[in-house]
RNA sequence: GCGCCCGUAGCUCAGCGGAUAGAGCAAUUGACUACGGAUCAAUAGGCCGGGGGUUCAAAUCCCUCCGGGCGCACCA
């Protein structure tokens, strides 16, 4: 029985019982209001449900008087082993072994499929993140967003959102330029000119450009900054886009600011930029000051207005950013989330503006999500400093898996240290190993219990009644709900953790309960029915590594 | 000055208002003639930054103070 089963049988008997009680007047209870959780205390049963605590008091009843009455209803539910009310009116459900043990036929059945759900079915979600600057190697800081977002992305899908993840290219723009002008000056052996790039990685870029345009040194200086700046674009954003596949992280939208300036193909054809301030305008927050346009941002709680387009006719970077918000919008996507490092969290007042502005709803259809920067040995990271570390570097030194998995485990507004020395060593402080060795421990089981003549032609889940489990079987019917929670709250990190204790629940298993028989005794159903049991676990994990964008080795 | 995030074991960090606050690493001690010891068992380690409040119940919600990070452009 899975947890939604029972919850479902419980909201039923709930509702009987407080209908015998009050009649018309009874009030109606949702499957939230049965708040059915694992305790923590295995002395409390498999599940608890502090339902009665909660209607206690707009009933005016007693809690524990109202708890024993649901639960002399529970107890004729199928498959409830015992009902107790404990403390202060906690409803704590034993399932019989048989009724829990089921699930792990349910798993193996369902294989890939097991943990995903329908929560989010029907949304259609941009999920834009990284969007680093073409301008150099991704670091840390983006290696982060990029191993969240990625498992952002699995996670809403895994709840049944459809989900575009987007990358947004900051291709136009001065800082082009001076990357453009770096490069050249590099090619010419000049020092980097003023805001100029500097960086190994500059000299490196300034040689690639060099053996595609070999003449780059003879053009006019405005031929060979733009031979330069475009050509630099290209190898570096190859770069950026072999660094995060290889890393695992897939971007369904590449995105470019400069499609977002050019005019329409026709002459007179406005830009998306002209387009969107006069979609803005229509909606009536935009105006003319100062030879200037401006939106009124302070209407969806921004402490200023925002200028738009300069007193000199040039774009500032909002016109771009609204340009590009109501593409999203006109691409089918209802619902925009936006991952953003801390360092960018001023901006979060102007896009909520911008959506006002557009005539969505600021509170429903755009989320900023503004993670926390990382920290080497407490030091922050800048260039100045030297303690940049990019993304190749982490990758060379952890491995896809490690990385995703070290940075994929913590909430995106924790702060987060790492130490370079501990990260080189590849030990295993990184749970990542912990929770791969329990995949392919289950899968050596599989092995050898095949070789033993261990199959599956038999399942008896009243047979799964040692205490390891039925911790073990509590924590696989969570899956589900842990994925969805993680999706709804934006919160993959609890993935990782989930599967960590799983990984735990697991190890303790094995320890104790072996699936191939020891030396002359016979298999038997007990036998078969925990590689149902190991096997389920081992999808669990798979699934589980899956959406954080780590492998699932069967050997180590 | 204003705004956002954070403060939990020696370290790195979990903990959508619930019962005795957890994990990994580090420390100490045990367990392979039993599916791979990258494992398991046990011990030790905490005024959950301080102080008020709401609640049957607060690490969790509200207020306030302290400490740290980040941000407050006709830059990108």
């Amino acid at each position: 029985m899975t947890p939604a089963e029972l919850s479902a049988r419980l909201l039923m008997s709930a509702n009987h019982v407080l209908v015998a009680q009050h009649g018309d007047s009874a009030p109606t209870v949702t499957a939230a209001d049965v708040g059915l959780e694992r305790p923590r205390n295995r002395d409390h049963g498999d599940w608890s449900s502090n339902l009665a605590l909660k209607l206690a008091k707009q009933l005016g009843a007693n809690p524990r008087d109202l708890a024993n009455a649901f639960a002399e209803e529970f107890r004729g539910i199928e498959g409830v082993a015992s009902i107790d009310v404990a403390g202060p009116g906690f409803i704590n459900v034993t399932l019989d072994a048989a009724a829990a043990g089921a699930l792990a036929k349910t798993i193996v059945d369902e294989g890939t499929h097991y943990g995903a759900n329908k929560t989010l079915a029907g949304q259609t979600i941009n999920l834009e993140f990284v969007s680093a600057n073409p301008t150099g190697p991704l670091h840390i800081g983006h290696t982060r967003w990029a191993a969240l977002g990625d498992s952002l992305a699995r996670v809403l899908r895994a709840s049944g959102a459809e989900v575009a993840s987007e990358y947004y290219i900051n291709d136009a723009g001065n800082q082009m330029d001076n990357f453009g002008a770096s490069i050249l000056a590099a090619a010419r052996g000049l020092p980097i000119p003023e805001n100029g790039y500097p960086g190994e990685y500059i000299t490196q870029l300034a040689g690639a450009v060099l053996e595609l345009q070999p003449d780059l040194l003879e053009l006019v200086d405005d031929a060979a900054l733009d031979a330069a700046r475009e050509l630099g674009y290209t190898l570096q954003l190859g770069e950026i886009r072999a660094s995060l596949e290889r890393f695992n992280v897939h971007f369904d939208v590449w995105f470019s600011e400069r499609e977002l300036h050019a005019a329409g193909d026709g002459e007179g054809t406005p830009s998306a930029i002209d387009a969107a301030i006069d979609r803005l305008r229509a909606q009536g927050h935009v105006y003319d000051e100062d030879d200037a346009i401006w939106v009124r941002t302070t209407d969806f709680g921004d402490d200023k207005d925002r200028v738009i387009r300069r007193g000199n006719g040039i774009f500032t970077y909002f016109a771009a950013d609204a340009a590009y918000y109501l593409s999203k919008g006109d691409r089918g996507y209802a619902h925009k989330i936006y991952l953003l490092g801390a360092d960018h969290h001023g901006y979060v007042h102007r896009l909520r503006a911008l959506a006002g502005a557009a005539g969505d709803d600021p509170d429903t259809d755009i989320e900023v999500l503004i993670g926390q920067l990382v920290s080497i040995n407490g030091a922050k990271l800048s260039k100045r400093a030297g303690n940049i570390i990019e993304l190749n570097d982490l990758q060379s030194w952890l491995g896809t898996d490690a990385l995703r998995y070290s940075l994929g485990r913590y909430p995106a507004d924790s702060p987060l240290t790492l130490d370079p020395e501990l990260l080189q060593k590849r030990t295993n402080d990184n749970p990542v190993f912990y929770v791969q060795y329990a995949h392919a421990r289950t899968s050596n089981v599989a092995r050898n219990a095949a070789a033993s003549g261990v199959d599956r032609s038999a399942f008896d889940p009243s047979l799964l009644s040692d205490e390891t489990e039925s911790a073990l079987l509590g924590l696989l019917a969570e899956f589900p709900r842990i994925v969805a929670q993680s999706a709804e709250l934006r919160e993959p990190h609890r993935v990782a953790r989930y599967a960590e204790q799983l990984a735990g629940s697991y190890h303790r298993w094995y320890d104790t309960c072996r699936v191939t028989p020891l030396g002359d005794e016979e298999v038997g159903d007990l036998h078969r029915t925990r590689l149902w049991l190991n096997d389920a676990t081992g999808t669990v994990l798979r699934n589980a590594l899956g959406l954080l964008g780590v492998s699932a080795p069967e050997r180590m």
